[in-house]
DNA sequence: TGTACATCAGTGAACGCGCGTTCACTGATGTAC
DNA sequence: TGTACATCAGTGAACGCGCGTTCACTGATGTAC
């Protein structure tokens, strides 16, 4: 029934993909805000009417671009974090997370940049948002399970931000200490702010080409986080 | 000369504010993608070919906009940063940091969010985006002045980012040790990064509200920087 | 297997909108003598 | 101080553009009997 599908159904399946690959060809010459979906039926040599048959509005395939988009990066990330001890493990996923940066700009930009101007995230991009950042949590949470993670110290932690940490913790990083939790996210944000920093062009002048600062800053967070040496 | 001006520059200059104000408010409800010469003239009750007599471009208007934005988050830093001692100078411009952002969402992605497409930044931004962060400088440079810095210890750094920090040191931020610059950029980073994270709706279901956790993450870059405990 | 009807993909014209920019113009302000 | 000319601010109409979305339609595909 799902496997035996008419022709219809196959047409429809592959024409939705042919329009979500020429949506994001536009989105990555041009950026989100300038996704248009008579841009994107002139590019399919179809009517712009035609594209309301596949999604209901230019928002709903925004929406679908975006969590593509964060699949893509997380399926990016575990594919870098497969075969590698653990230090090396979160060099590898760290790197991998910029080079598909570097290589997908304005897909980098459509998710972690600017919101698209009118337009409301639906509840649909939070799980594959979340799928990204475990990528990071696994990697750590494995070597927590070993017993391998070095004993780190770390400020006194405000109630509020203990309590925001555990519930984390219970949702979807078992295992992983509070302490370690908290330099999880900062590696979040560290991460991704000298990412947005050399895409956007903030480096130039400075530390640009940023390949030797983002190393430095991925073998600093290693060890903030316990990891053990390689 | 400059101090005599006819009425018609004084109306120019004043025209000219009005109209960058106008600019401000619309970019701060619509974002800077959405920015229109017609909605700013509509807000003026002046046709929109006038705004042409005092920026030959909507471009022109956006550069403008952006240099006013970050002379704007300097002057709130270096307000921040008078009057502390060094450990709460750092603490004190960190918060100005966020606190501006919050207030100001969309100046802050005018600056430091996602490029507007078909924008090209002229050489007029790149003093006001300097100095912004020379304010970050100033502080950590004061407390090396005075003798004061913890020396911190960094993983060896790349031939390539030395030659990088040097030149940095060189031009604006002399009698800063080429670590601790290091670590001033990743400040920066990370900074922004959180600062991000929280604005564009990322941490939302974990450490939102973000204040403890920027708290924490301000503290621990104080004490990687090396400087004193307050 | 064949027929009758329902479903659906795709069309093309149209609505109504807002945009950046240009241009010839009017009338006020400034300047040189 | 008064006049003649040059400069400049602001107007309003127009050009040409692209956009999202709707709607009545044709014709092909699928389904029930």
């Amino acid at each position: 029934m799902a496997a035996i599908r008419t022709a219809r159904a196959r047409a429809r399946a592959e024409l939705t993909e042919e329009i979500k690959t020429a949506a994001r060809c536009h989105v990555a010459e041009s950026g989100a805000a300038a996704l248009s979906l008579r841009a994107v039926a002139r590019e399919l040599g179809m009517a712009s009417s035609a594209l309301y048959r596949y999604f209901p509005s230019r928002d709903d395939l925004l929406t679908a671009l975006i969590v593509d988009s964060y699949a893509a990066l997380a399926t990016t990330l575990r594919a870098a974090d497969r075969e590698a001890v653990p230090r090396e493990r979160w060099v590898a996923v760290c790197h991998a997370w910029r080079d598909w940066a570097v290589q997908h700009p304005h897909e980098y930009a459509l998710i972690y940049g600017t919101p698209v101007p009118g337009y409301r995230a639906p509840h649909d991009t939070v799980q594959p948002a979340a799928d990204v950042l475990l990528v990071l949590v696994d990697v750590v949470r494995d070597v927590a399970a070993a017993g391998a993670l070095r004993p780190i110290e770390v400020p006194p932690l405000a109630p509020e931000l203990v309590a925001q940490l555990e519930h984390v913790q219970s949702t979807h990083a078992e295992g992983v200490p509070l302490p370690v939790l908290a330099r999880l996210f900062e590696a979040f944000g560290q991460l991704l702010g000298t990412i947005t920093l050399e895409l956007f062009g903030h480096f130039v002048g400075s530390v640009d080409p940023s390949g030797p600062f983002y190393e430095l800053t991925v073998v600093e967070l290693a060890d903030r986080l316990g990891l053990p040496e390689s």
